[in-house]
DNA sequence: CCTACCGATCGGTAGG
DNA sequence: CCTACCGATCGGTAGG
């Protein structure tokens, strides 16, 4: 097993019934909210009684932090496998800007969630989830940069350009359906292709 | 007065004491979220105990109602006055994007709650704020497909594009500060300019 | 994995 | 505008 093998397939192994808690707290969270989500429901959903959660998470925190940080990193491995081996500037941030948009329609309720429920975080977990995202805004805005000196790019503000990028993945998570009228990879590659003329990338 | 002026500058009135707990509550509901925020934290942001909120609003559900409904009718009149007797498609829609990130600008806490406690709301009032927001949108969207009609505009998807603009919106809320490197018009101006590419519309 | 239950907290009312 | 307080609900623990 390679090391960039090791960085997108190793994460936490859960049990069957801890990724079914998972599973059904991340939909409930996602319907109304980590506080407005009792204990009693997700157990009920995985049939079994509020207390009983206890035995495969520690706390109603864990688990939003659990699902939250692994979101963040699923988001960073699609991101260097998009551009790796990539040299062209254009075509990194294309591919980017899609791998991005991609991983807000398959993991939507991960990301929706993620961007609603920061402040639902303590201060521990807030932080390194905090972290995590500024990392990754600095990528793409690493990018836009990079197609910048390179005399690549034109944009009025680098910092306005990747804000404006990275919130349309947000918007995409917002009200993105399976079973819509907008298909994934229309989505997709619209969206790449915004990106390019949104920096100036002509055609 | 004229009719235009009416829909504009009429607004139910509220005491000073009234409007400092509207004030104070948005801000509360923007911080820690609605469900977190209790009838003791908005009361004591204005001096008072919790149950004396009680002589000037009817609840704590009234209060987020108002501000989420009031906030639309808002962004409704600027939408409106942004592109009254302005008559080429091109400047219409920059014009409402313009007006749309300038409202998301100066009601930034009220746009980002708007967008966030949707689901606190009890369905009535989700029922009317839902029924604004997307009148509003199908305004937007108009917009597009005028200037699609009139072979103007050439997007691969019109509710695509219309979606994006919104969008761009929603992440200015969050984004956001009066004390940040990007000033207002910066950022609306660049955002104009975005929609006008974005669909198609060169220089 | 369950029942019984604790301690804390909340929105709102009663009655000044 | 206040104190006193109700009824309901919640996350989590005890002890099987």
């Amino acid at each position: 097993m390679s090391g960039s093998d090791r960085a997108v397939v190793t994460r936490p192994q859960l049990t069957p019934r801890g990724r079914a808690i998972r599973d059904a707290a991340l939909k409930l969270f996602a319907e109304r909210g980590y506080e407005a989500t009792t204990t009693t429901e997700i157990g009920a959903a995985v049939g079994i009684r509020g207390p009983s959660l206890y035995k495969h998470v520690s706390s109603k925190q864990d688990l939003l932090a659990a699902i939250m940080l692994d979101a963040m990193d699923v988001l960073h491995d699609v991101h260097a496998l998009a551009v790796a081996g990539v040299d062209d500037v254009a075509d990194r941030l294309r591919r980017a800007v899609e791998a991005h948009v991609r991983f807000h329609t398959r993991h939507r309720l991960e990301a929706f969630v993620g961007n609603r429920e920061i402040r639902s975080l303590d201060e521990v977990n807030r932080a390194a989830v905090v972290a995590r995202r500024s990392s990754y805004e600095r990528l793409i805005r690493g990018l836009i940069e990079e197609g910048v000196a390179a005399s690549r790019f034109h944009v009025a503000s680098v910092k306005l350009a990747s804000y404006a990028l990275l919130d349309l993945g947000m918007g995409v998570a917002a009200w993105y359906r399976e079973d819509g009228d907008l298909s994934e990879d229309e989505i997709v590659y619209t969206y790449g292709r915004f990106a390019l003329t949104l920096v100036g990338v002509a055609g």
